[in-house]
DNA sequence: GTATTGGTCAATACACTGTATCGAACGATG
DNA sequence: CATCGTTCGATACAGTGTATTGACCAATAC
């Protein structure tokens, strides 16, 4: 067969360049647009014009891919200020500002260990910054601020979800779960927690999340600063 | 066609009886014995001897299932003892204690708001137990306390499984993530965490959430005692 | 310069998921 | 007895994570 008529070699289309960076990125992008659901590994792969096998040649399976995203995003994260106090006030609001840029991060967090170079870097500058606690008393004090802020960002988004999905106003909020609720209150068998919903001011998120913290750390530094 | 050539009506299979709360039991054992992932309308369908279909009878999809079985467990929450910092503790030790109990919760626990009766229960329960902070410091108190215990146990869990995963003993733990974290504080790049995690005394995980919680009821005591 | 090997990539395949659809069978109602 | 509406389960569909497999390329061995 002369060359001719002889089909061109199909054309090797040129092997899109892959890394395991670029395919974080394409699926944090994925994350952020329309939640953690909408992270297969199909969907990452088309985003990058790839087969979905070509993957597992960067990464091993998908909890490695969750993994090295959840690590990707602790490279925001760092705690600023001076004393340990402010180190970790500045800490919860660095994790608590980077889950509202990516939501999906709150049904990651505190569901594996992070132990991803990003972490490592972050726990290491709050170690550092913790010199003026005992050395003893970092870990438990870190913890505690970590598993506060872990609870509180994830009850924040869950309550943000449900809202949206009663139909992103505030009208449909009270058409659907709000007859409800009050219906459970009307049979008058919850009555501390009614007077609570309905007596009690009521504060927003923001405050909500600082006052928590602030409990937190009042308590530490009683600890802290008289052993 | 005379009775003995034609066949018997195909038996209809006395249609196993049914109920919400049969499926979340075999829901709840499902993923007792292996996990969330575990847990799905097939398996559950076919545990109770029945086609999946005949589950959406019941449910209007598996989230609904997953809230009924987080509502399920709430009702072996319940706080104890006198006062709101006992109450509150008591409150603590249950949720985490459960979560012993279905490694599952951990998972769930903080996903989306908890309007169930059982979780309602809980709540008032709580509420009524508040009785001596005032009522506009009571919804901010449970809350951070139910941050903590949330982040707190997903943690601790999470720690578990990875340790379990390993190779279920110590041997397998250190053969396999020891090295690259022995390696990477070899580096030098991370001191204080190397310093923390060489000098530093280890806590278990009781002692671990009985610290961080009283740092937080510590807190707490200041503020309502003094507000 | 040809034959062989090794390794990389993508197509196919598999077992499984949640759920929509739909025909058939039933009990209750006219 | 006929009809209706409801209920049930089989089938179907689109999508998932990943194992397998076979094709191709480039580099090595003769």
């Amino acid at each position: 067969m002369v060359v001719w008529e002889r089909p061109e070699p199909p054309s090797r289309p040129a092997l899109a360049p892959l890394s395991r960076e670029l395919i974080v990125r394409a699926a944090i992008r994925l994350a952020d647009a329309d939640g953690l659901d909408a992270v297969s590994l199909r969907k990452v792969a088309t985003a990058l014009d790839v087969g979905p096998m070509r993957l597992y040649g960067y990464i091993e399976s998908k909890e490695e891919l969750l993994d090295l995203m959840v690590d990707a995003v602790h490279a925001e994260i760092r705690p600023t200020g001076e004393g340990w106090r402010e180190a970790l006030r500045s800490l919860a609001d660095a994790v608590r500002h980077a889950v509202h840029r990516h939501e999906w991060l709150a049904d990651l967090l505190g569901g594996r260990p992070q132990l991803g170079p990003h972490a490592l870097a972050t726990s290491e500058a709050v170690m550092a910054a913790l010199g003026d606690v005992g050395i003893d008393s970092a870990m438990p004090v870190v913890s505690a601020v970590n598993a506060y802020t872990i609870g509180a960002v994830r009850r924040e988004i869950a309550e943000r979800r449900a809202e949206r999905a009663t139909g992103m106003d505030e009208k449909r909020w009270q058409a659907t779960l709000g007859p409800y609720l009050t219906r459970t209150f009307a049979t008058g068998k919850l009555p501390a927690l009614a007077a609570v919903v309905r007596d009690a001011v009521h504060l927003d998120a923001d405050e909500t999340f600082r006052i928590g913290l602030d409990f937190l750390l009042d308590g530490i530094e009683a600890r802290v600063s008289a052993p």
